[in-house]
This record gives C-alpha cells, structure tokens and sequence, in this order.
DNA sequence: GCCAGGATCGTCT
DNA sequence: GACGATCCTGGCG
C-alpha cells in the first residue's frame, strides 16, 4: 500500500482505515516501530473531541485528512492520532502500543525503568519513546519527513476488534472500534 | 475567574 | 485494585 492509497482510505472511511494502520510503521529519526493497536474515533460519537462543537483543541480534527493531532491528556500524558476524513467533517484514529524494531536504546532510555515488552504498550508510552508532544500537531504524517507513519506492505488481517479503553458509559463506549494485530497483541497488553 | 474532568501510567497496598 | 500526578480547555456566571 502506497502513502497516497492510505490517504485516501482516510479521507474516505476512518473505521476502515484503522485497522489498516495496523502493520504500519511509526518513524521517527533513527527510532521505528511497528503499529499493533489503533482505535477509530467519530465526530458523530460523544467518544470523539470534535463531538458538539467546533473548538481550538479539535480544529485539526476537521482540516486535511493523515495531519498529525496530538493533545495532552491527564495532565500527564500526550496522545498520538491521525486525522481522517474530508475537510470539514473530524475524525482520528488515537495509535495506542507500538512493538519497538530500530532505536532501542534510545527508547529505553526515554523509557527509563520499563521493561521491554512495556516500552511502547499504551499511547502515552508512545509518545514518550517517541518524543511526540504539541509542537508534533498538525505535521503531515504521510510525508516520509520527520515523525512519519509508512503504510504496511502487507496489509493485517488477523485482527481483534472490541470496545475502546478508558470510555465513559454512555459514551458510545460499545463501538467495536479498537483494533488489534492478534499476532503482535503481546506488544499491546505489555505482556499481560 | 474558578473549577471540573479527561481516549493514562506507575507506584503502592 | 486503588490512587495520585498535574495541565489544558471549556462551561459557568
């Protein structure tokens, strides 16, 4: 799958276009990663930052389609996603765990204490091992520059699918919208 | 101007 | 398993 195919499955469908991700790779400087678990969020769903109304934290929700929009959360915490659809309609796909390949010791060193199957296992981690924070908003993530995601070359299809982590009830908390590589989920759950 | 709450993680019991 | 960390935005008045 080429850059321009993945861009377009963006700007057309973010729930198909999430468990495509899945296989990808997260790159950045000498550090790559492959994509295991993504979630799909909706502008039509409360889950969702842009549900309601247009705001600055979800502005990038709206614009291009493969735009990086990142946001702290928890006070603690910074959040990877993808932009998806069209120009004025907001949604994103939230990279939750990774399974680490290039740069170890970098992101062991970024990742100070954890154990290896943990390194990247949740979107905080990520980002951390990564180095991702809210100068990262907004950058082109299909543009090979930078932090960038390549599109699988081989496209996953041993996939689980169930409800998003970490939703409130009443929240569209029952989507199946969260996807996982069944063959890497080790690198998801950290091992558990 | 104040305050609540969130797409989490690590530590402690 | 429960909890505290710690920041930004939005909603209220």
């Amino acid at each position: 799958m080429t850059t321009h195919e993945l861009r377009d499955l963006l700007r057309q469908d973010v729930v198909a276009a999430a468990p495509v991700l899945l296989g990808g790779l997260l790159v950045s400087g000498e550090l790559r990663a492959r994509i295991v678990e993504t979630e799909a969020y909706r502008e039509d769903e409360p889950a969702c930052h842009a549900y309601g109304k247009r705001k600055m934290k979800n502005m990038l929700l709206f614009g291009e389609p493969g735009l990086a929009y990142v946001y702290f959360n928890y006070g603690v915490h910074w959040m990877l996603n993808i932009t998806a659809l069209e120009p004025g309609h907001a949604a994103g796909i939230l990279i939750r765990a990774a399974q680490p390949l290039e740069g170890l010791e970098i992101i062991r060193e970024r990742r100070r204490g954890a154990v290896d199957r943990q390194l990247l296992s949740g979107p905080g981690k990520l980002a951390q091992a990564f180095a991702i924070t809210g100068d990262d908003n907004g950058k082109d993530l299909l543009d090979g520059t930078g932090l960038h995601i390549v599109p699988p070359s081989k496209v996953v299809t041993d996939i689980q699918t169930g409800p998003r982590i970490g939703i409130a009830e009443g929240k569209a908390h029952d989507l199946p919208w969260r996807f996982v590589d069944r063959e890497h989920i080790w690198w998801a759950t950290g091992g558990k």
